[in-house]
DNA sequence: CGAGTTTTTGAGGTGAGTCAACGCGTGTGG
DNA sequence: CCACACGCGTTGACTCACCTCAAAAACTCG
């Protein structure tokens, strides 16, 4: 954690201090939620998980759990969008995945948190002391099945990111970015509470790469960008540049 | 699918046909597994799902699962090596992870594989009907504790993958890979059932970069390189150059 | 030994990164 | 109400790490 001294690229620079006022400032620029506003059917029977839950809500850009503390409680998101990431010890970072509201944060098998995670845009969340999660999955099937469905999603869509990341063009990346967001807020309209940093850090580009191919995208006629607005012209178009060359 | 008759990558052709001979005499070529030689202390105690467990074997190179076949079972490695990997349409291919003895195959959410799955050496598994497994994890805190735990641990690995694809430089990549290895294997010496093409599929690079990076590697005497057997010479140095820069 | 692989090495190209400047919106304070 | 600062996004020029293409070397096995 000396960090920050090195050569570090500017995706370093910019998460070395990401959870004080600079990340929100950023998040507040780009809002207008895509979460609160399409609620997702996710299901909303937790079981007994319920009676050990407590509510807490996080402001715009607050971290919510911190890589290398102890992992204490595991938590539901209620509302809002939450990133988690992991970063090198030199300051790159890797967005590790979005969080919508239904999805858990912060299932691991150590006792401390391998990723961070912090709120894009204000986000409430169920927090359940994992001592007790852990004796509740310990007797309830309902409850450890639910969390083993959860993970199993989770690893198929951090494989999915796997073959983005290691086999994808930039091109294919942003447009596969956009079809998955496009997918959950289900419309063909994003009001992204998310910057091209982010964009960068969750695809494994730079900025600049990010912000280039959108607007190739852009000339080509397959999307709108307006800034932090970006809405989908062409889908089908899309979908293809996503999956294949 | 309709597959490699693009201008796929070498990548890509190799993995076109993967399940035939070539994958077999590719794996046979580079022998002397490293999971047979040392058992691991995988635990054993997979509760009432031995009841209902078949054991299988498979030949070096044959096709455990592959990809969008309906899922129908879960297994679970009891001793080898396997490859799971996901293919673009054109065939560029991304290892996803090894699995050893212990580990789980087939956690799927879904009807289908959503990757493949081959042997890497001979690999004996005990295979579960599927919807035996679901039944006993609707009742069984045990079995569904033991799947989490699992799912979660390859959340992990998943996500450490994921920085790595993204954001580390290929010596970085390469000296990550086999710190990796040596920790699994826990000896300092690898003979790896792994290729060139194998590694550069689990790293996202070409198989002429791993080539390229190991010759650095063993010029500047971190290891000790004599085809598939890989030594690991200086350990320390191998850390530092995978976790920084 | 010879066919078929896998690995290594070389030479050259390129996609994405780096560095740097500028535009644009928003918020702030005089 | 405007000048200014600040953060984000865009664009351009240039560089370089890694890819591509190609050929030879090293190994395996029939």
């Amino acid at each position: 954690m000396t960090a920050l001294a090195q050569t570090g690229t500017r995706t370093t620079k910019r998460f070395a201090f990401v959870p004080g006022v600079h990340g929100k400032a950023a998040v507040k620029a780009a809002m207008v939620a895509v979460a609160p506003a399409t609620p997702k059917p996710a299901e909303t029977d937790i079981g007994p998980l319920a009676t050990i839950a407590t509510v807490v809500a996080f402001a715009s850009g607050a971290p919510i759990v911190r890589e290398g503390e102890p992992a204490d409680h595991l938590f539901r998101i209620a509302s809002g969008v939450v990133k988690v990431y992991r970063t090198l010890p030199d300051g790159r970072c890797q967005i590790i995945g979005f969080l919508f509201a239904g999805d858990f944060l912060g299932m691991v098998p150590e006792d401390v948190y391998l990723s961070g995670a912090v709120a894009i845009g204000p986000v409430t969340v169920s927090r359940f002391p994992r001592k007790q999660v852990e004796q509740l999955v310990a007797v309830s099937p309902l409850v450890a099945r639910l969390l083993l469905r959860r993970a199993c999603s989770e690893l198929i869509a951090a494989q999915d990111q796997m073959l983005l990341l290691g086999r994808k063009s930039a091109t294919e990346k942003v447009a596969s970015f956009l079809v998955m967001i496009a997918r959950r807020g289900l419309g063909d309209v994003l009001d992204l509470p998310v910057t091209r940093a982010d964009m960068a850090d969750y695809l494994g580009l730079t900025i600049e790469t990010v912000s280039r191919t959108l607007t190739l995208l852009r000339e080509d006629g397959v999307i709108g960008v307006k800034r932090a607005h970006i809405s989908i012209v062409r889908r089908g178009a899309l979908e293809d540049l996503a999956d294949a060359a």
